[in-house]
DNA sequence: AAAATGACCAGTTGAATAAAACAGTCATTA
DNA sequence: TAATGACTGTTTTATTCAACTGGTCATTTT
């Protein structure tokens, strides 16, 4: 039976950092978990961090394959970044591993872990700008500083997605993509 | 000499707030400040928590006070809204006593110090509310759920103002002013 | 020879507990 | 009658030390 170390140790430490977060996640335990001595870990990865980071880019990469796939080129530019970004934060939602950093970040601040995040969000942004500059070339929208209005996209998308629902009732997802066309596209001088 | 006793709690409280914060400043330290007897805080506060939010609903008509001044008739509504939001951010910054909590609610979570930000967050919401119910009703901007604008509105500033400067330079408030003007009034769309 | 291993080490963490500080009370004082 | 500060039960902080953790490397396995 053919084994790929490296994948088992991959696969073993993504469900622990799933299962319990980076912190409580030990080398002994990944080892244990992919059948493999702690010894052989550290042949694949400099440290745990370095094997934490390479888990995460991985899962940018699904990330930012899941918004490219939610893009659908008939529609407008103000749809597919609804879709984007609205796909790319059910993608949080539904993936265990983002679920539980991103509580750890919050909870208990673990630097690993906050390094992470901010990597992640970065992904997002650039993600988005490369299609707000294109956008822009293209004439869909009015001419702007594409990284600012990357930043104002995705901070309005996690005010109104995560901080409104913590006011009342969420908003549902047409709301959202009404409020985002209302606001950002459409402006509200009469 | 006259003295005003709970005027003098009052202060000596404010000081106290401002220099160490809610949870590091105690109650002896607050009657030896104040000149008065620990006992003597409790025949005017129930207890420290009301002490503490008697101090800030001063604060938050200062804040309303200091808004409301910064409005000027005869200009647009959409420079009105970035004069006043951007006065009520400057306000936290000029006084020792936002700077300080804010930094406390950030980094210790102390639940009382959590609940009094959340009011006051709710004081700048119901102040916009308030002045994007009467511009939609003077025709001044389009129909709109004033509760989720008045959101929109605070929330695109914080990010403009806090959270983009820890990506690099922050906006001067020309930029901010015109920032909010394009996203928020004009729109994108071409 | 190369790859894998786990006993081992130095540094860190967290449980346990002792000591100090705290918010709030109330019998005494002025 | 208003003011007080010594007092109290509880919470917070400081200290200790055993257990744990990330990472290494001499030894074993392939």
């Amino acid at each position: 039976m053919a084994v790929d170390r490296k994948q088992d140790i991959i696969e073993a430490a993504t469900k622990s950092f799933s299962l319990f977060g980076y912190k409580a996640t030990t080398m002994d335990q990944v080892a244990k978990l992919a059948n493999v001595g702690k010894g052989t870990i550290y042949t694949f990865f400099k440290n745990k961090e370095e094997l934490f980071d390479e888990i995460i880019q991985t899962l940018i990469a699904e990330m930012r394959e899941a918004a490219e796939k939610a893009i659908d080129p008939s529609l407008t530019f103000h749809e597919n970044v609804h879709r984007a970004l609205f796909e790319i934060l059910q993608f949080r939602r539904r993936h265990q591993l983002t679920i539980k950093l991103f509580q750890e970040g919050k909870e208990m601040g673990t630097p690993a872990v906050l390094d992470v995040m901010a990597m992640m969000e970065e992904a997002v942004l650039s993600f988005i700008k490369e299609k707000v500059l294109l956008a822009v070339q293209a004439g869909k929208i009015k001419p702007c500083n594409p990284e600012v209005t990357a930043f104002v996209m995705f901070k309005l998308y996690i005010s109104l997605i995560f901080d409104w629902e913590q006011r009342g009732a969420p908003l549902s997802e047409e709301e959202i993509s009404r409020l985002f066309e209302l606001y950002l596209f459409e402006g509200l001088s009469t």
